[in-house]
DNA sequence: CGGGATATGATAGTAATACTATTATATTTG
DNA sequence: CAAATATAATAGTATTACTATCATATCCCG
């Protein structure tokens, strides 16, 4: 009765024992989903998160090296499928435009349900992703963690998507730029439309973000 | 034999004791921009800056209820900062378009010098809020400092260029939204321009940031 | 010039954090 | 059923982000 499952692969250097590998893993994610969103991942614990797994701080620690790494775990699990989305969307599709479209399309789309293809919640961790990603990468580690291929997946959907920005117009100079803009940009829009509404015109219901975004790409390239 | 010296005045809400209002203020938020840029904001604690100062932890909550603080006191300063120059190099350019334009161009620009017109170098600063300015603002507390006015000079930052986009074309629905994309997306590109160059077409030393983004909003809303 | 106010410094203390290390107890597997 | 493996429990550490208290230095004002 399971609907259609999805592995998303995380690559090993993200934990030290996969979480995806047992019960205690998957709740330890689950939860820790949960946790963050609510509290902020300033004020989440790996003590926290082992009382209310039922569990213990050690043994997250055998998963996890570090509270940051949990944090690089999930962004980079979010990504991976964002790519599947991405990739799943346009693979049948021939006209650049059209699957350039698609692709701002799935990337600027709130995530308001999940598909419950594994232990992962995507609306919570979206909000997460809103909120907390940019800390993932926003340490003095970085270099080192990127050497490490820490942040690989989200290049990859960049990546992708500019790939298409070059197949609508080749002549586009700087198509990378363009949609690690919008995709950062997305995430800015969503977190100042609930926090800071005097930095965006996003109207609560009515989907701008979309729009403006799309209207940008095509605008700027074209 | 002092260059012209501006003020920018600071709201009371973000500091104690005003900390332009002593030598010991100014040693600490000069200090405090050195180390940050050193060591990261994580790092950073109110004992080390104490001990670099030749000061004590204790007076330095005096003037800074926290590190948070005076971290949202720095990118205010900033933002002050900013606002200052866009006033400056656009009050008398009548064309709406080339007022847009040098604005973008203030934004979009690399800061190499400082003005020494304060005890802030700009330039460390300028580093400091592309590496850390967005923790400012993604706390759990985001509402409540909100409505404190923590956030006031950025936002006003925004609405200044958001109306000369306005200006140039009343009929473009996303103003506020193109404006916080832009700016936002210029800090990202030049930190990924450094630790991430997979996600920019930034190549070092020519400057594509500036010519993208004035590209960019120009096609969006012509 | 002396005294009171104010600014700064020194010291101590606290609860919590982000871990590490060790040992004990389950649970699984061959 | 034993050995291997996973998990839990406990303790401990250095550091952090503060608060509180008291002492000392400096400044201002009559």
């Amino acid at each position: 009765m399971k609907p259609l499952s999805i592995h998303i692969t995380i690559d090993p250097a993200l934990y030290t024992k996969d979480p995806a590998s047992s019960e205690l893993g998957k709740k330890m994610v689950q939860k820790s989903i949960e946790m963050i969103d609510e509290m902020g991942f300033e004020k989440f614990t790996f003590k926290k998160l082992g009382t209310a797994i039922g569990s213990n701080e050690s043994s997250i620690y055998r998963y996890f090296e570090s509270k940051h790494s949990l944090l690089v775990y999930l962004v980079s699990w979010y990504w991976s499928w964002v790519e599947y989305k991405l990739v799943f969307a346009t693979t049948n599709i021939t006209d650049s435009r059209e699957k350039l479209a698609k692709s701002i399309r799935i990337l600027t789309e709130n995530v308001t349900e999940d598909h419950a293809f594994s232990f992962v919640n995507e609306v919570i961790l979206h909000k997460i992703i809103i909120a907390e990603s940019s800390k993932a990468y926003h340490t003095k580690d970085v270099d080192t963690e990127n050497q490490k291929g820490f942040y690989k997946t989200y290049k990859r959907v960049v990546q992708l998507v500019s790939d298409m920005v070059s197949e609508v117009n080749p002549d586009f100079e700087f198509p990378t730029m363009l949609i690690s803009t919008l995709i950062e940009g997305v995430h800015h829009q969503r977190y100042f439309s609930e926090h800071l509404p005097a930095l965006t015109n996003v109207t609560e219901g009515e989907d701008c973000v979309m729009r403006f975004y799309n209207q940008l790409v095509f605008n700027t390239i074209l």
